[in-house]
DNA sequence: TTGTAGGCGTTATCAA
DNA sequence: TTGATAACGCCTACAA
């Protein structure tokens, strides 16, 4: 098999492959686009792919993005958190769908602080169809500058509709919601919410323990019975943990369950509670959050608040999709990432 | 503050800046870009700057790129098993790194059964500075279309150098071969690694096994003594791991060391392995990799093989980065990737 | 110190 | 059915 003979030391052109395949330039272009509207002979269609295979001719994306304005780019700068399984699989799904849709999800990873009209002018260069990203590097100054540039659609990903733009809302309170109330159901009364003190989590806490607030306020009101909630800052640390869970044990009005934020702040706690000689979920329950798979082998197995089911990405990709054909600015228009539901099992 | 004229409904161009700064398109593009060798006044520069910001101008990355020929593209196409913790890390790190030389490393999600000339034809036509692939996405052909279309740097990451283009060898053997060496170390005899049985494990799994038998073998041959490994392929699925723990524990010549692939299958396997009224470590020794935070949380603490320890892509980008200057084709070519450590814990 | 002009590789319009 | 040809927005010699 021999090297194709490369005319220059540069990439191969569609005039190149026009002049290999011994037709003009536009009629390459037809042919690999498979442009409506033109009647090419199947002898001159075949000739054509043969010398764009042979050249190994790729279209110059940037050439076609130039002369088209647009692009099929949907960027999603992504902050170091989000790198985690289970956005993983969400982003895996969206990614398939919105490729179906002739969309190309692209991740931005890096540049995490950069935020506002700055970091919106670096995505605008590259004249995206859309950008997909977290609602607090968004300002109003940024969202204008995106549209400026073209892009169809500026998706704000938050935990409320956006004053902006549209939305994806992820619901971190309801998370909370919905693990207080199950700790209710259960006959809890003492509640405790960590909240993590990494920056990168704190605010997602923060909400979480809100929604577990606004379940006991409501609960408590029609119960009329006193639930406490109790906020613990912790770091991600056993001597941190272990000092909160030796505080419990001796003071009378302990928690007797406890909201971990995460499955791995979990499994933290439990370790601390157990150290500290409280039983789980005898002494003291204990719900985590994003069911991840290894938190159901532990002992006692933790209940955890599933977040982003299998197939949820699907319709949020087709929505997106929605909102780059309509040029949609509202920002009335929003949406519910989230499906939250708990998953009880032996710690609560 | 007020909407910023807009002559038309497109997005602004440098001679929209050029026509409001009153100066010509070539000087906002020498101000915008400080073109070396070039005189401007101080005031020129500043209204054309002023010009750009109340047009809110981003220049078209796409026509820069075409018109410059080359882009600071560094595309990583990943596939879905990478977007862990850890490759989190490692990732952050080479974004960073490779964005103070001049670089912009995006990952391309998705697509994960794209591979060879096809996808390689896809990422050319972006015409990437460099595409940093797992080695078995490439072949010959893909190669050469990456390199025909201009791209400086093609880097394959794989178990060992790549007989087609520059590698970043990442040494799956070699953890595997840690945590057998660590384990025979401390007096054990009959190993067992487990190899997941998740398609897109399954390769590592081989590797880290593969690695297994080499130190067994060599330790064997050294002390005379006879080391016998046992393969086991495990779903990550709880009845698995307990069905392979109840035949251990009533074999006479059961594992008295397990190296379980990795951290969430040593949770799988510890727990397997105390449900059948094993002791870990008493009757089974116990080593994970990839040092994730919770499982030093387990009990007993599970031992972990520390794989791309903090700063080491640092380096790493140095290096793509060179090999980009360099127009780096030799297979010869390679860096290994992996700084492997064993974390000695209760378990082991 | 600033402006003019040509061309990067495509797509798409209009003739032939 | 195909072929010239004109942009798309930007960079950069070269001219003024």
């Amino acid at each position: 098999m021999k090297l194709p003979p490369s005319a220059s030391d540069r990439p191969p052109t569609s005039v190149d492959v026009a002049r290999l395949a011994g037709v003009s330039q536009a009629t390459v272009s037809y042919v690999l686009n498979d442009a409506p509207g033109v009647r090419i002979s199947e002898e001159t269609r075949a000739k054509v792919r043969a010398a764009a295979d042979r050249l190994g001719y790729a279209p110059h994306a940037s050439a076609r993005a130039l002369k088209t304005g647009r692009s099929d780019l949907v960027l999603c700068p992504v902050p170091d958190v989000a790198l985690g399984s289970l956005f993983g699989i969400w982003m895996r799904e969206m990614t398939e769908r919105l490729g179906e849709r002739g969309f190309r999800l692209v991740l931005l990873q890096g540049d995490a602080q950069a935020k506002g009209v700055a970091a919106a002018r670096a995505w605008a260069e590259w004249r995206p169809a859309a950008v997909l990203v977290q609602e607090d590097r968004l300002t109003r100054a940024a969202v204008r500058q995106l549209h400026a540039a073209g892009t169809a659609a500026v998706v704000a990903i938050g935990p409320e509709p956006s004053a902006l733009t549209p939305t994806l809302v992820f619901d971190d309170a309801g998370i909370g919601r919905a693990a207080a109330r199950h700790l209710i159901e259960r006959g809890r009364r003492r509640l405790a919410a960590v909240v993590p003190t990494e920056p990168v989590l704190r605010d997602f806490g923060e909400r979480r323990l809100a929604g577990v607030l606004t379940e006991a306020a409501e609960a408590g009101g029609a119960a009329g019975s006193g639930l406490a909630v109790e906020r613990v800052d912790l770091p991600f640390d056993e001597g941190a943990a272990a000092a909160v869970a030796a505080r419990w044990a001796v003071s009378p009005d302990r928690p007797d369950a406890v909201f971990a934020y995460n499955d791995e702040y979990a499994v933290l706690m439990l370790r601390a509670l157990q150290d500290a000689g409280l039983d789980v979920p005898g002494d003291v329950a204990l719900v985590g959050a994003d069911d991840l798979p290894w938190a159901a082998l532990l002992r006692p197995r933790i209940s955890s608040v599933r977040i982003l089911g299998e197939g949820a990405a699907g319709d949020t990709a087709d929505w997106i999709a929605g909102l780059i054909r309509d040029r949609e600015r509202s920002p009335a228009v929003h949406r519910a990432l989230t499906r939250v539901e708990i998953v009880p099992r032996e710690s609560s």
